[in-house]
DNA sequence: TACATTTGTTACAACGTTTGAACAAATGTA
DNA sequence: TACATTTGTTCAAACGTTGTAACAAATGTA
């Protein structure tokens, strides 16, 4: 069982008589060590089965090659497809990633971040937990010194690298839909306000409703967490407490499932009676009976662009570029919940 | 911007005017070091906003406290609640977990399995991903004398721990149900038999069969990755090909999505013409129409056995168990789309 | 008083790698 | 022949921490 030691460069310079100095740089293909050298240490090192410890070089090079992400929860197409493009690219730099989940508690996100500081992460990319108001371990990112990426869920105030949709834009596309379908009234079940993206996205809904000269109504719109549980809540309570609106833009799938379970258990016709859309375009939206309308996030896209962020920020340390703010077009997939004519 | 040099324990012992093997000590609540020199360097430490080198002690002491886990993909409940699991568990001890997805292909998987372990994990928890068969990089893993736990998708031959639900017995709990809701003629829409889990669920199946005297027909049975496209398919090759079976059992979720929304698009109902019970419980499951019957695979417990097998071999790295099998009881929970009585 | 024990600290090597300076040998140049 | 340059290697220090041995001082024991 007890294999011995791991091999290491001095365990290879040894068997060639030669220095473990002579042995790195030979691994690390300096132009100053011949070509025979180098091809008797690649031999040995495979003899051997030498794997070069990484700690070792991350303490020497003051660099662990390592990005720690932190998004809420895994568990939605949205996230999972953002990490997968950011492991990609980052994998083909070498860097490897450290994946923790908030669950959307404030508390948990503090104990990540400080868990990855830890861990000596060259860089963060975070999206914010719906709990996030106070931005005091961001800030603490921030003083090491380290890149830090905010995607989605960002904030205006920490002024880092920030890539996201539309959001504002989203409303006004998901409205004009709406009113295209002949809805003229339209709720909101939204996320809380005190996090950008839906502050935005309640913003671009009022103000577009403004626009196609539709009452505001203050009862139509709720603030809430998004989950499952809470469109149905928050469905429910639109049901019993108003008159029924003709429209619901939900700015989470999920939400928009509850909101979709109650309407049909309350036998509303969807989208006769009520006209429903989501939001981030989830696998199963296209799935559910009626399909669910939702705004396609570009998931891959700003996975891709958050890595970049990162990459470039880590290239050029001195950069004099403090915010660089990337918003993508969002775009309507447009579905039966919604289809009217 | 620059802001200087981090803060070591060096700087601290400079400041107190003793040695950084005194701090560290102090800093680690060593018996041996005063009340006063201890409350003294943490007052120095907060003062100098001292984080401790992770790189630096891990590379000391032959441990870089973090644990892989390679999962197929983060995109479903299962998988992403075991993660969740899994973190909470480790974090509490002092771990932090690397996150992986193979997206079921195994040259990635492979590419994964050298990441952590040039990265120096101190063990891997894994699930592989459909496309393996061969077991070469996991072999390496076990060379390396650090633990590797399987879960869910595991292999027999690895010889290693695994946390897993007993597959054979879930086929026979779906099929027991499906005989009383009164079903003849049940077919399967199967996983790759290589892995042994749809082996044992596909097993399972057939056995149970013959217990209740059905008959065994080839053609109803079918083997895929199990994606939303791939339940489409099969449902698709089902209704085209043979005479419509009355109930349908399929190994994964998503791909009972993908089936149900064929026979609804065929206008087949479910469950009255065909009964359909999916594999996984996933979030959405309990949320289409008809909602879903499913197995339930106790996604956090399993978290929780793999991460304290984890813990166990590193606590008892000499223990004689070769072989730790954990197999916990399947839970079928009955919805729509299969209650015919 | 003489010695053993306990307490609190220092000294130093070590973990495995990288890097810049130094150096010797080989080659080139005038 | 004398010197400059290039090539291939060695040397030694460093990254920040930890653990063991050593040591001095304080305290206990007879």
């Amino acid at each position: 069982m007890a294999n011995k030691k791991k091999t290491t460069i001095k365990d290879i310079a040894n068997v060639l008589g030669i220095t473990p100095s002579a042995v790195s740089k030979a691994l690390n293909n300096n132009p100053r060590i011949s070509k025979k050298t180098k091809a008797n240490v690649i031999q040995v090192a495979k003899n051997l089965n030498y794997q070069p410890n990484h700690i070792a070089s991350a303490l020497r090079k003051g660099k662990s090659n390592l990005v720690g992400v932190i998004i809420p929860r895994a568990n939605s197409h949205f996230f999972s497809s953002v990490i997968e493009k950011i492991e990609d690219v980052l994998n083909k730099e070498g860097y490897n990633i450290i994946i923790t989940q908030s669950n959307e508690s404030y508390t948990k996100e503090c104990n990540n971040i400080d868990a990855l500081l830890y861990t000596q992460v060259d860089g963060i990319i975070a999206s914010m937990a719906n709990e996030t108001t106070q931005l005091d371990y961001y800030e603490k990112i921030k003083s090491q010194n380290i890149p830090l990426i905010l995607f989605d869920r960002g904030e205006n105030d920490l002024n880092v690298d920030y890539v996201g949709i539309d959001d504002y834009q989203s409303s006004h596309i998901v409205i004009k839909h709406l009113v295209e379908q002949g809805c003229k009234r339209i709720a909101h079940i939204g996320g809380f306000s005190h996090t950008r993206i839906y502050k935005n996205r309640i913003r671009g809904y009022r103000d577009a409703l403004k626009k196609y000269n539709l009452p505001i109504e203050d009862d139509l719109i709720t603030e809430s967490n998004l989950s499952i549980e809470d469109g149905r809540k928050n469905m429910q309570k639109l049901i019993d407490t108003t008159t029924l609106p003709d429209a619901v833009y939900v700015a989470g799938d999920y939400a928009a499932l509850g909101a979709l379970q109650v309407l049909k258990e309350n036998n509303i016709n969807v989208p006769k009676d009520v006209a429903l859309v989501g939001f981030s375009n989830d696998t199963f939206s296209s799935l559910v009976t009626p399909s669910l309308s939702s705004i396609e996030q570009h998931s891959e896209k700003i996975g891709e662009l958050a890595a970049h962020a990162f990459l470039k920020r880590m290239s050029h340390p001195d950069e004099k570029v403090s915010l660089n703010k990337m918003i993508l077009k969002p775009q309507l997939i447009v579905r039966d919940s919604s289809k009217r004519k």
